[in-house]
Parts: structure tokens; sequence; C-alpha cells
DNA sequence: TTAGGGTTAG
């Protein structure tokens, strides 16, 4: 009897009915009070995912062992039950079962899931009371648990205390410095492993490192790995394949990653497929990500949450909107509407979406029960990028007093709408509040920072914000410090600030030649920014976008060049898209080109016909040459296709207090005492500038605003 | 009969 139960023990492990008949025969015989049977069908439970039945059975047990208790507290710990395993934990002391090595490892490693470093630290008193620091097991979980923690010092400690440390020790400790992004130290541990006889680096040394080479100033460094990683025979191992994707992917190789993407053939799993879809995604390959997603259907494999969130996300301009509304509808039909990583990509993609304002992303938001710090920061991100720069700070003041935790991301999106709204007082507090957080270092808030305070006219405060940059290496916060002064007419000084940072080597990026453009345009510097406009390829290795061609036309008509303009978008490798064609049109009239500017007119006319720029530009073009005709047929013709001009708003902030007003105002109860503050004021700049040179039509601005 | 480390999401 005993040699059939023993090897029904053996061949029920693949099979859950097999495990059933298992357990009825041992009941039938009276084994179930056998200590090792009992155990053993336990296990098997636990492995199929039959905790219930494992509990019962633990239950029903007349004895306990050592083995019994641990196998339960391993069970709930699988399932990341951390709590019912302490209490296991707990009773299993207070029935005075011996606590043994298995019981600490299992244990550690539920409490390093939770980075519960409070049930940590004890743990590890017990660990050392019961001598078991040196164990290479107990210890290995200790340093894991430290790790994970992000404790890395007393993982060095812990590490140190195993007598014969093994290569999961090693990779645990390695885990830990890549946790607290410290590249040095990993590096360095890597390097005293090798020198180790008795451990060997495995496929647990190399993925946690290749996460952390993420950017392209890694990719020397990634290849260096990659090359011992193929010189250790490595290169088949799956997670190290699918570390590497991402790494080539982040470091702007997207060509590299789908290289050790397809060397992986049939032994690609799920993590391989999203790994290669996220960096197809990141790198403006959208195209690409949707055919391998296509391309995963087709191989009958499953998407998962990461799959969703990765593709939605490469979901973002006009022409993805009815491919992203479908996605979204697969997403309703695999029940996945309530996950919260895949409803933040839906919710950024309807934000990226040029149609509609913010109707779809916020009902969704809304109708998302589990909200998580992304879900807060994209929805405000959302506001600060559709110029709703108010409901933003709204949403920030109610996370706030909603003792919501903010962080970067929430931070630099308020901070920017700040800007937008040019309001210095309430930017200031958000400083405040920003330095008192300890993300004033951030620098994304950095950039937003020196955003605010230069839209909000402060220029020199921008500049300290700029100087306290303890990394000097942020292209976003020298982008936005070339631009704020590029903008404030200071346009030497952000050429200036353009030489540091090459003499630096601070990366420069499209964004970077873009304020440069602004600020030759501003200052007048025409041969500079043509010379920069023809060597962005050659020398600066960044193809010139349309913000570039624009802010090169606005560069030669604000010189009176407007031939030249012409020419340059003739000579354009693309052809130009209505921003570029609108900044034309605003060169032919300043220049008085009443032909070409009636050209360009019609032509943005037909590609944009619900844009009022271009009725209201001709508009103000056929008044200034008293052609009225013209200008009650182009007044006509925007009735007629329902086009209405949007008010220019100026603002003004009072006692913290925001007062909107535009042209001709008179809502303000205190408008009469105003208006003729204005005259006075008038009066007494004409009366000013009459030495100064200064004509009527300087004036005009400040009539045109009130 | 029960243990430890590692890869994908803004």
């Amino acid at each position: 009897m005993k040699a059939l139960l023993a090897s029904l023990l053996e061949s029920s492990l693949n099979s859950f009915q097999k495990l059933s008949v298992t357990h009825c025969y041992a009941i039938k015989c009276g084994s179930v009070s056998d200590i090792y049977v009992s155990n053993r069908i336990l296990d098997s439970y636990i492995k199929f995912g039959f905790l219930g039945y494992a509990h019962k059975l633990f239950d029903e047990m007349p004895q306990r062992d050592s083995v019994s208790w641990n196998t339960m507290i391993s069970g709930y710990i699988s399932c990341g039950k951390l709590e019912n395993s302490w209490c296991l934990f707990t009773d299993m002391k207070r029935c005075g079962c011996y606590v043994d090595g298995y019981s600490f490892s299992r244990l550690l490693k539920g409490i390093a899931s939770a980075k519960r470093f409070d049930l940590g630290e004890q743990v590890h008193g017990l660990v050392i009371k019961g001598g078991y620091e040196c164990n290479v097991y107990v210890g290995s979980s200790l340093v894991d648990m430290y790790a994970k923690c992000e404790r890395v010092e007393d993982a060095f400690e812990a590490f140190m205390e195993i007598s014969e440390p093994n290569s999961v020790s090693w990779n645990a400790l390695i885990a830990g410095f890549v946790q607290v992004r410290d590249i040095e130290t990993a590096f360095w541990l890597l390097g005293l492993m090798e020198m180790k006889a008795a451990v060997t680096m495995d496929d647990g040394t190399f993925a946690p490192l290749l996460t952390l080479l993420d950017d392209p100033m890694f990719c020397n460094l990634l290849k260096q790995v990659h090359a011992k990683v193929l010189k250790l025979g490595l290169e088949h191992e799956i997670t190290i394949c699918n570390a590497m994707i991402s790494s080539y992917a982040d470091c702007g190789s997207v060509s590299d990653a789908k290289r050790v993407f397809d060397g992986l053939g049939g032994s690609r799993d799920l993590i391989s497929w999203n790994s290669m879809i996220a960096g197809f995604s990141k790198h403006e390959q959208k195209e690409s990500s949707f055919e391998l997603f296509t391309e995963m259907h087709r191989n009958w494999i499953e998407a998962d949450i990461y799959t969703y969130t990765g593709i939605v996300s490469a979901c973002s301009g006009e022409e993805h909107q009815s491919f992203g509304k479908s996605l979204h509808g697969l997403v309703i039909k695999k029940g996945l509407e309530q996950v919260t990583s895949v409803s933040n990509a839906l919710v950024s993609m309807y934000i990226q979406f040029p149609t509609g304002v913010m109707n779809d992303a916020l009902s969704l938001f809304e109708s998302l029960k589990s909200k998580d710090l992304v879900s807060w920061n994209s929805i405000m991100t959302g506001f600060s990028q559709k110029g709703l720069s108010e409901d933003a700070v709204k949403f920030f003041s109610y996370l706030r007093s909603s003792n919501i935790e903010v962080d970067d991301y929430a931070f630099s999106a308020v901070l920017r709408s700040c800007a937008d709204l040019a309001t210095l007082q309430l930017g200031q507090q958000t400083h405040a509040l920003s330095t008192k957080s300890s993300f004033e270092s951030n620098e994304f808030v950095t950039s937003s920072l020196i955003l605010m305070y230069s839209k909000c006219g402060v220029i020199e405060n921008a500049r300290k914000c700029f100087d306290q940059i303890s990394s000097k290496h942020s292209t976003i916060a020298w982008n936005a410090m070339i631009l704020g002064y590029a903008q404030h007419g200071s346009g030497q000084v952000s050429l200036d600030l353009f030489s540091q940072m090459c003499n630096q080597n601070v990366k420069l990026d499209h964004v970077t030649l873009t304020a440069i453009l602004t600020a030759c345009s501003h200052t007048g510097l025409i041969q500079e920014g043509l010379e920069l406009l023809n060597s962005m390829e050659s020398v600066y290795k960044i193809q010139p976008r349309m913000e570039h061609y624009a802010a090169t036309v606005d560069l030669l008509g604000r010189a009176g060049l407007v031939n030249k303009a012409k020419e340059l978008i003739e000579s354009m490798p693309l052809s130009p898209d209505p921003m570029v064609m609108k900044t034309f049109l605003g060169v032919c009239r300043a220049c008085g080109e009443i032909e070409m500017a009636t050209q360009v007119a019609n032509h943005l006319l037909e590609i944009e016909p619900e844009d009022h720029f271009t009725y209201v530009s001709l508009s103000h073009m056929y008044s200034d040459l008293k052609k009225w005709e013209e200008k009650a047929n182009v007044k006509k013709m925007m009735k007629e296709r329902g086009v209405k001009k949007v008010p220019g708003w100026s603002w003004i902030e009072i006692r913290n207090q925001v007062n909107a007003f535009n042209a001709e105002d008179r809502s303000h109860p205190l408008s009469k005492e105003i208006y003729l503050m204005i005259e006075n004021l008038t009066q007494e700049m004409q009366w000013l500038d009459s030495d100064n040179g200064f004509d009527q039509a300087s004036l005009m601005g400040v009539n045109f605003v009130f």
C-alpha cells in the first residue's frame, strides 16, 4: 500500500485530478496521519494554486512539523499575502515549532516584495538569535530584503556576514545598487564578482544591470556588456535578451534592439514582445509597433496589461485616432479598463488627440476607481497642454487639500500652468512648496521654474534657479534658460549660453536649436541663424523640423527679407506645414507684400478653413490698406463658414486673484477710473517720448489691449 | 517533503 501511495505522490505532481485521487486514497488508507504524506499533498495543492484546499488540509492535520508550517507560509508568500504568512509565522513560534532557515528565507522574500523594512528588521533580529545569518539562503534573502527596501548599506553588511556567498548573494547585492541607480558601485561589484573563482556570473547578474543602461550616454558601456554576455555564452538567456531589448531601445538604437528580438526566434516570451513594442513606440516608430502587435495576435500570443499599456501609448497623433479608439474597445472587451496603468495610458492617448478638448480623457479619468499618481499627473499635464491651465492649478490644489501625494511630475505640470497664466504669486508659492518637498532639484521641476519666472518677467529669478542646478547636464534646463533669454530679447546671452553648453558637452536636442533660432530672430542675427539651420544635420546631427523652418522664416521676415523667406520655403525637403505658412503670411503682411500674402492666405484657407488666424490676418491687412470691400468679403466668408475670432485676453494678478480682460472691455466695476488712468499714462508717455523718437504706433499696443 | 537573485509600463 505504501509503495502505491509513493508512486501516486510522484505522478500527481503534474495533474490536479491525479492529486485529488491521491488525496482520497491517502484518506481511505489512513495515510493522511503520516506527516510526510500530508506535507507532500499540501505542497502539491500550493503548487497548483489551491491555497484553500491546502489550508483545509493543514487545519485537519493531527500533527504538523516545520515543513508543514514552512510550506503554508511559502504558499501565502507566493500569492502576495504577507499578513497571512506573518500570522502563521507568529503561530508557528507560539506552538513551539522549530523555526529554521526555510521559514526565514520564505518570510523575508514576502517582506522584500512588500518593502516592509520594519518587519524585515524584526526578522533579522530573530535570524541572528537563531544563528542563521551565515546561512547562504537566509543571508541572501536578507541581502535581497534590504536591497528591495533601498537600504544598500545594510544589504552590504548582511552580505559580509554570509560565510560563503554564492552567485545568488552577489546578484541580490548588485541588484540593490541597481535599484538605487548607483551605477559605479554596481559595476565595481561586477568586477569583484568576476575575480571570484567560486562564483559565476549568470543571467541574474546581467539582467538587472542592463536596466541601468537606459540613456544614449551608456551606448558604449551597453556594447561592452553585450560583448561580455557573448563571451560567457549567455546570449540565449531570455531575461538577458529581454533586458537588452529595452536597453538598446533606451540607448537610442532600435535596430540593435530588433536584432536581439529577432535572434530570439521561437524562444520569445511575452516580455520580449512587450519590450520591443515599447521600444518602437518610444522612438516614434509607431507603425512598427502596430505591426508587431498584429503579429502577436497572428501568433496567438495573449496580450497582457503591459502590452496594452505599450501599444496604447503609441497612439498619439491624429492618424492613430481610429486605431486608438479600437484599442480602447479591446481593452473594455478584455475587462482591463479598470487596470490603472492601462487606463492611464488611455487617458494620455485621448489628451494627445487633436480633436475634442478633454472630455474623453476626463470621463475616463473620472470612471477610474483606483487612481494613482500617474493618473492625476496625466490629467494635470493634459489640462496644462490644452491651455486649460486654471483647471490644472485647481486639480493641484485639490490634491494638496486632500493630502494626496504630489511628485515632480505634478510640480512640473502646475508650474507650467503658472507660466501659462503668468501668475507670479502662485508660481512663487508653488516654488516654495517644491523646495519644501525636495523636488526643486529635479530637472523637470527646475526647467518649469525657469519657464515660469521668465514668462512672468522675472528673468533674474529664472537665472537663479538655473545657477542652482547641481548637475549641469540637464538639456531641458539649458533649453528653458536659453529660450527665456531669447524671449526677453537678450539673444546674445542665449548664444553665450549655447557656446557654454557645447563646451561643457551638454547634449543638444531639437528644442535647443529652436531656442537658438528664436534668439537669432529676436536679436537680428540673420547670418548666424541661417548658418545654424544649414549646419544642423552636419554639425549637430539633428534633422531640421517644421519649427526650425518656421523660426528661420520668422528670422528672415523680421529682417524684411521676404524673398529669402520664400526661397527657403521652396527649398524645404518636406512640404511646409500650416505653422510655416502662417509664419510666412505674417512676414508678407509685415513687409507689405500684399499679392504674396493673398496667395498664401488662399492656400491656408483651403487647407485649414476652420482656423480663424488666416481670416483675421487678411482682415487686418485690408484694414491697413483701407480696402473695405475686401475686408467685408473676409468677414462674410467667416460668417458663412461659422468661423469665430477667438478674442485675445489679457490678465493681471492682484492679491492672488487673476483679473482677465479683453479689448474694449468695460465690464469691470472700476472701468471708468481704469480708462482714465490709461489716458493719463498715455499722455505722460507721449510727453516723455517726444524726445526719444517714439511715435504713436508704439502706443497702439497699449490702446489695443484695453 | 519545504528555501535565495533577475527582464516589460508616465
